[in-house]
DNA sequence: TGACATATATCTAAGTTGCACATATCATAT
DNA sequence: ATATGATATGTGCAACTTAGATATATGTCA
């Protein structure tokens, strides 16, 4: 854009300039279903509503370095899993107070990590998410407590969270994406577990088993998993330099 | 976010908002290579580089309407063919004057439209652009004028138009992207010709023809094309109600 | 020894790719 | 006017690759 331009595009009655957030979108797997970390509000608007966590973006501070602010400030855990811009939401209305303008990003943990991580906030809960497929019945997503009571949203956090899930199942089985959600060693049986849950489908055990071998990503180590009343399976591991 | 933590991140020190701008990747065929509209800066900084155009999101303006109104003020042309959020880049180093935080948007539109809007405008220019594959050697993203020299490229807009090619690459063969490259009625080799410039390879022709068919997409009208000294081919239409 | 889940091998079906050939139209020549 | 060649569209077929289902072998514990 030219300086000329710059001014002239620069309308003085659109002068003051919106505030910007990130809106933490962080989902695991948990009992086989997809859970996303919400915060319940303690004030309008939207009180008792549940949102993502959030926060504003500083004036010297990068987006990916807000979000793994936000991340560490609420989980206490630098960005060591999966951490990827989103979306950005913009709609005017969206927030009833003033323009807010949020960068939406999404974040992956296994559940061990996160729970440990949780154990110290109250004000934070691992919610059950379930987003329909288009053209599925039901086709609203959804979150639900433990009890199984769907909760309300707060502002436009149900289409963060349908965008988020819709990238996830998207990136599935062309990027390392699973692996995020899993601990360093797994079986291949859990992270058959992991691509169910996140697809809401059941899937061929040996099929499974070939894509996922022939993909390239994983070695195996020679271990095995202890503790079972059956036999072990081989412990697997995600090669390095495989990100993306 | 609860009103107490709304105060409590809402640093003093970090009160002063970045300002927002959409970047438009407006991009087509011509002559079987993709090409994108630029604008050369008149002014500093990156004075003479070449830069997307944009403008800033007004205070009550939502995203997708800033970025209908610059490809409006930019072409004159409403948002017929597809128009879509791409990214947000927001380095805080991104522009040496102030913080900017853009959210790019990436537009399409067939070379005939464009052509017939830029007519009036001499201040942009449709160029070649090049992605390379990843793992490709030359791995930058250039864009070169008609003469085939390089062209500079302002801010960070060799990333910009790096992730837009990457996107349009991956929607390519799971959505309806590429009709809004094409006029209303095409003929498969049309269709095939797009698909190429954009992957930058060129494909097997019956198994192309198969593919587009089976998707269910479009349908022949009984009409051929005329002029050519061949056999001219069908013209078939995308279906309506296929959008995304 | 039986129960159980992992792991592997094999068969079948389905989809995709590449090549060859037939078809339709226009231009040119006789 | 008719025949022939050039060119690009459109179709048929065979080889290859991939996915799904079933059956079977393996290893551990009760």
């Amino acid at each position: 854009m030219t300086e000329a331009e710059f001014l002239q595009s620069y309308d003085p009655k659109a002068f003051p300039h919106p505030s910007m957030t990130v809106d933490l979108v962080l989902m695991t797997v948990r009992d086989g279903k997809l859970a996303v970390l919400l915060q319940q509000r303690g004030d309008h608007p939207f009180k008792d509503h549940w949102a993502s966590p959030g926060g504003f973006v500083g004036i010297d501070e990068g987006l990916d370095e807000a979000a793994e602010r936000v991340l560490l400030a609420k989980t206490g855990l630098p960005a060591g899993g999966w951490l990827e811009q989103l979306y950005t939401f913009g709609d005017p209305a969206r927030d009833p107070r003033m323009r807010i303008i949020t960068v939406a990003y999404f974040a992956l943990l296994p559940l061990e990590v996160l729970s440990r991580a949780l154990l110290a906030r109250s004000d934070l809960e691992l919610v059950r998410l379930e987003v329909p497929w288009p053209g599925e019945r039901g086709g609203a997503v959804s979150a639900s407590a433990a009890g199984g009571a769907n909760l309300d949203l707060a502002f436009d956090h149900a289409e963060v969270l349908g965008t988020a899930v819709k990238r996830l199942r998207g990136k599935l089985d062309y990027s390392t994406i699973a692996f995020a959600l899993l601990p360093e060693l797994f079986t291949l049986r859990a992270l058959q577990d992991v691509h169910e849950a996140i697809l809401g489908v059941s899937l061929n055990k040996p099929a499974f088993r070939r894509r996922m071998l022939d993909k390239g990503w994983i070695e195996g180590t020679g271990e095995r998993e202890q503790g079972t009343s059956y036999r072990p399976a081989e412990l697997y591991r995600l090669k390095p330099n495989q990100g993306d």
